[in-house]
DNA sequence: CGATCACGC
DNA sequence: GCGTGATCG
């Protein structure tokens, strides 16, 4: 049988299942007056935008919001969509100060995008246990991540200090604590490895700050040195190579123009050749068998790289170069689940392994067996595979998942 | 149900 | 890049 297979998905199933039943506790009251206090502010800030805009209006309605803005205030258009002019986050963004009323219109998305898809939609999950009990869902993406849904629990908000205050109410049940353990930069490790680049090996094995050494490196600066814009501009190249983003998307990222972006890829990929062959050699290999592969085995098809249409073409090339990265990355926190999962059943069958949130594992253990459940998710998952550069996992124990966290 | 927007990794 | 989910029309 296929190694992904066999080895990693079939085990990994009593896993999942087991998450899916023990759920977490939510406190649901906490949740709750969160939520009431969330209700007057959106009411406020929808009387201040009536009044910006002279009348009443659906300010949910990007349609009715774009007739509001740029036609009755006359504000500069930008991209056109389908139905109209765009108002998403970077049209807003350029206009912030050019009228009162655009900040009003990012509190107010903000606010009700908390209200309606966590406060409402997490209440509406709770289970009569006082848990929520997500679906894992193991065959949906196309990379071989697990995804989350009713609720979804990957996408908790965690930017932001208001949408942060969510992981306060997925709280350990009484006499418990939940231990967090989450891979640092587990992607770029997972391409040090694969791509056997000497310049990203070394970093990796010295403990450095990744930004800032790839700044460093690429712009040939020693690192303190470094600008905390230097350090923004190379955490977005790190992003934008790992999650296979391109010139196009960077550009937009960090708002410098498409040229500027394509020239910050290159100057990495000249400073990291390693990465440069390996990215060569995938895709060349994707465009010769029709798929990528993983670490561990797993393919994606990508018909997309033998597409006749450029862009068609040129996004198969970075899904071919994405995948292998992603895919790892997934492949290594599977197996490390599967790993905690035993071992917690072997060694200390009263703590029980509840989530996993990409690179983030998540165990509820009694107050006094938690210290012991964090050392066996960061053993686990530390070992869970040998690379060339170290995969460092860190732990915290606390009352909720924000004190984890 | 497609389009648009916004949250996560 | 990969997801889930809310709202609108």
């Amino acid at each position: 049988m296929y190694p992904v297979l066999a080895d990693i998905e079939i085990p990994l199933a009593e896993v999942l299942s087991s998450m899916e039943i023990e759920g977490i506790r939510l406190d649901a009251a906490a949740l709750h007056s969160f939520g009431e206090e969330l209700l007057p502010k959106i009411d406020g800030l929808a009387g201040e935008i009536y009044a910006a805009a002279g009348h009443e209006f659906n300010i949910g309605s990007p349609k009715q919001l774009s007739v509001v803005l740029f036609e009755e205030l006359g504000l500069p258009a930008g991209k056109k969509r389908k139905t109209g002019y765009s108002t998403d986050a970077d049209t807003l963004e350029a206009l912030r100060d050019k009228h009162q009323i655009i900040p009003l219109i990012f509190e107010y998305r903000t606010l009700t995008k908390l209200y309606n898809t966590y406060v409402r939609g997490l209440e509406a999950a709770v289970s009569p246990d006082g848990r929520m009990h997500t679906t894992f869902k193991q065959t949906e993406t196309r990379t071989g991540r697990i995804s989350s849904a009713e609720p979804n629990i990957q996408n908790i908000p965690v930017r932001t200090e208001i949408g942060r205050n969510f992981r306060k109410f997925f709280v350990a049940d009484e006499g418990n604590l939940l231990a967090d353990a989450d891979y640092s930069q587990i992607e770029l490790r997972v391409l040090a490895h694969l791509s056997g680049d000497k310049a990203m090996i070394k970093t990796f094995c010295e403990g450095g700050d990744i930004h800032t050494e790839t700044a460093a490196s690429v712009l040939g600066l020693p690192p303190e040195w470094i600008t905390p814009e230097q350090r923004r501009s190379a955490k977005a190249v790190n992003f934008g190579i790992v999650y296979g983003i391109g010139a196009f998307s960077l550009a937009k990222d960090i708002n410098v123009s498409v040229a500027e972006a394509k020239r910050y890829i290159d100057d990495y990929l000249t400073h990291y050749s390693g990465v440069r062959e390996y990215m060569d050699k995938v895709t060349k290999s994707a465009e010769k068998d029709g798929w990528a592969v993983t670490m561990f085995g797993r393919r994606r098809f990508i018909p997309e790289i033998l597409s006749t249409n450029k862009t068609v073409k040129a996004l198969g090339k970075r899904i071919a170069m994405n995948t292998p990265i992603q895919g790892t990355a997934a492949d290594i926190i599977k197996i490390a689940m599967v790993r905690v999962y035993r071992r917690l059943k072997a060694e200390l069958p009263e703590a029980r392994l509840i989530l996993q949130v990409h690179d983030e594992l998540i165990v509820e253990a009694p107050e006094e067996k938690a210290a012991q459940a964090a050392r066996i998710l960061t053993e686990e998952m530390q070992g869970a595979v040998k690379l060339a550069v170290p995969l460092t996992a860190d732990a915290k124990e606390g009352r909720s998942w924000y004190e984890a966290h």
